[in-house]
DNA sequence: CCGCATTTGTTCATATTACGAACAAAATCG
DNA sequence: CGATTTTGTTCGTAATATGAACAAATGCGG
């Protein structure tokens, strides 16, 4: 039951049934391919006749493709519908703290290059290295014509009206424009996104498919900082300020460890990758001190975990106490929005087996019912590449989504 | 951008642009009120032809009335519509631990009648209690006709699709049906919501109008839980097993007071009333055992806000107290779901002034930009009825939300 | 091999409705 | 009193959902 905004409201013309008939068409072969025109009706609960002049429109617009037909007891065989994705084409970026990624992937998301430079902080040049680079990319692979856009992943809030980069402190940018620059630069649209939402988008377009395909998650991801993407009935919530879901800044101890956002006891000072790293080697936290430490021990949060598999006692105990604190944090997630389930994203998901027992209670006993207690937590490992499947998702989404109404 | 769900759509029929646009019509007169069929054509960008077909549509089921003609600089004069709120009305009632309050209001939420009641705990004699004073308040009213339906706010979990309470502590109720039974018993239908939720809605459809009314925000209710009903795009979020917005239990501090939810160091144990009143009284909070001993005292929180007024030390170090920690807990709402505003409800609310610097303090340090760190509070006091508005709003929202489509 | 049943996909007449232009009504102004 | 302006209505037109009729394709039983 939403209410009308009459501030900003679209009101419907005479083609509104149509486009929203054709969306549902559209994203029903999507999540159903391969299937006939017959089986769209019934479906649909419509004639055939509308799906016939529907789909004719969506084969026009190359949305859809015809394959072939199929045996059936009796009767003619009905001919498949697909959606068409081998052949159009997204150039997914994903810039991190030392390293940017660049990968060419059809609108499954399914990788056909990938390549990987050195972070360039300054805004310019970056996007002058991202045009050079797209261009060399696309003609290698004779995609050109193919791409259908550039989805951009950055680690920090974004304006989705402006496009801008309100703050992104691993890169140190501050109210940066890269979207229209880039999209200058390239020729090509360009879609921005902060990191844990666009993981979010990824789970909801180019993962599950069909009836268990998520749409009331939170994705959460545990790198450098701690940061979420909240999705609610299939749309992701943005805030008011584009600055919702920032779970690394809940408070989890009012007397804990200084964070750099100048509050105390934040999750993330428990949780990040820094603060796990640091707890192995027995510093106490101080985040502007403790990065320079952790470069002279040379050990990363790679190492921590490969050793607490191999059974360190000491590398365990660090991150048992990590997983104590996630899961404090998650279960204020689950108690406030109460998902259907929980992704939980970077590189901690390589010890999962170890952490999930441990997280799991805390959930448990902090959970408000029993069935919010039972929400389930799903690692994705790194190495899916969440955030340029989310980059890929930024390009695709918006062909399928729902046409705005009312 | 909104994901359409595969498994449960509604497809656009030749009559869905109709009841959009009848729908918009509608909103816009209630936000705009009194405004003309001209004005309404300007303000949708379309003919007045369809206007004057819409509005007659309006006209014939009620819903909107004309009033006079206005003066106008030329031309000739517009004839203003309203919408019929006067004689449109609700029984909204109230079910509170101690007392039930049971309330005549029209359709704008003006109250016309209010009663009350000691709350009956066994579900079965209150409904059959409910329906007895329901008959005799519309009677005495010369109303019967009027009624368009009831509205029943609960302390506890509701599941909206069975109208079952699932949880209802402060009555000892559990997965227990009033809204069909009460429903059965009165004849007239019954919408049932949680305190919180309610409290929302009554913001978002009966509190401001036009370019101000709030779509995102958070309502929190202080009493002797903390509970939240979190709005986003002018919709409700309830989570997937109804129990989302319950911000009373998020951790605060790991070695905190232990709760009644089984956690250590929830929010509620720092600032529910309770908990207030046993830190005025110098009690360490036992839930359980701090009920027996604060009634023996014959204090309630009311005396201890009362002399917080008067400039009692105690009462004010107390309150302090609250205030910090309730500022904690606002943080978390302000960092993860960044609402344009947050309204407080609540006893608590009396000294607003003595602690509203507190906690926007506390807010303040905690939140992760400046944007977010000047959200709005907003107190809403208890003489106002929320929780009665918001049974109001049960029963009027629905006849102006947005149609379900796509 | 030929009806016959069955299922798929298309075509076409019909009804609904947005759209926009023309028109009527009501008022002001010079 | 006519010109002008604004409001509200009417009506022909175009777009499109709807449902029935039709064509196409296939298997089956005689």
């Amino acid at each position: 039951m939403r209410k009308i905004n009459t501030r900003s409201f679209v009101r419907a013309t005479r083609s509104t049934p149509r486009e929203i008939n054709r969306q549902i068409i559209l994203n029903l072969v999507r999540e159903h391919q391969p299937i006939s025109r017959a089986d769209l009706a019934r479906r649909m609960r419509v004639g055939r006749g509308m799906v016939t002049s529907l789909v004719s429109e969506l084969l026009d617009d190359g949305s859809i493709y015809e394959g072939t037909t199929v045996d059936s007891p009796r009767g003619r065989k009905p001919m498949m519908l697909h959606v068409r994705t081998h052949d159009r084409l997204v150039v997914a970026i994903d810039v991190r703290f030392s390293s940017t990624y660049l990968m060419l992937a059809d609108f499954n998301g399914n990788p056909i290059a990938l390549e990987t430079f050195d972070t360039i902080v300054e805004p310019e040049a970056l996007v002058a290295t991202l045009a050079k680079r797209i261009a060399q990319l696309l003609k290698a692979h004779r995609a050109v014509g193919k791409c259908n856009g550039i989805g951009l992943v950055v680690p920090g809030m974004v304006d989705q009206r402006t496009g801008r980069v309100l703050h992104a402190p691993q890169l140190g940018w501050r109210d940066v424009d890269v979207r229209d620059s880039l999209a200058e630069a390239t020729g090509f649209p360009v879609h921005i996104e902060n990191a844990p939402i666009a993981c979010a988008l990824a789970q909801m377009w180019l993962g599950k498919r069909g009836d268990d395909a998520p749409r009331d998650f939170v994705y959460v991801t545990v790198s450098d900082g701690v940061g979420a993407g909240v999705v609610v009935n299939g749309e992701v919530i943005r805030g008011h300020n584009n600055s919702a879901g920032e779970f690394g800044h809940v408070p989890i101890d009012p007397l804990g460890p200084m964070c750099l956002c100048g509050a105390r006891g934040c999750l993330e000072t428990y949780t990040s990758n820094l603060a796990t790293l640091s707890r192995y080697l027995g510093h106490e936290f101080v985040p502007t001190a403790t990065r320079g430490l952790l470069h002279e021990s040379r050990l990363t949060i790679t190492d921590v975990l490969s050793r607490a598999r191999e059974g360190d006692a000491q590398a365990m105990s660090a991150l048992h106490a990590t997983a104590l604190h996630l899961g404090a944090g998650l279960s204020v997630i689950v108690n406030t929005l109460n998902p259907a389930q929980i992704f939980v994203g970077g590189e901690i998901t390589e010890v999962w087996d170890q952490i999930s027992p441990v997280i799991r209670g805390v959930i448990a006993s902090r959970a408000l019912t029993s069935l919010a207690a039972a929400t389930p937590l799903i690692p994705e490992p790194a190495s899916s590449y969440p955030r340029l499947r989310g980059a890929t998702a930024l390009v695709a989404a918006p062909l399928f989504a729902a046409p705005r109404v009312a």
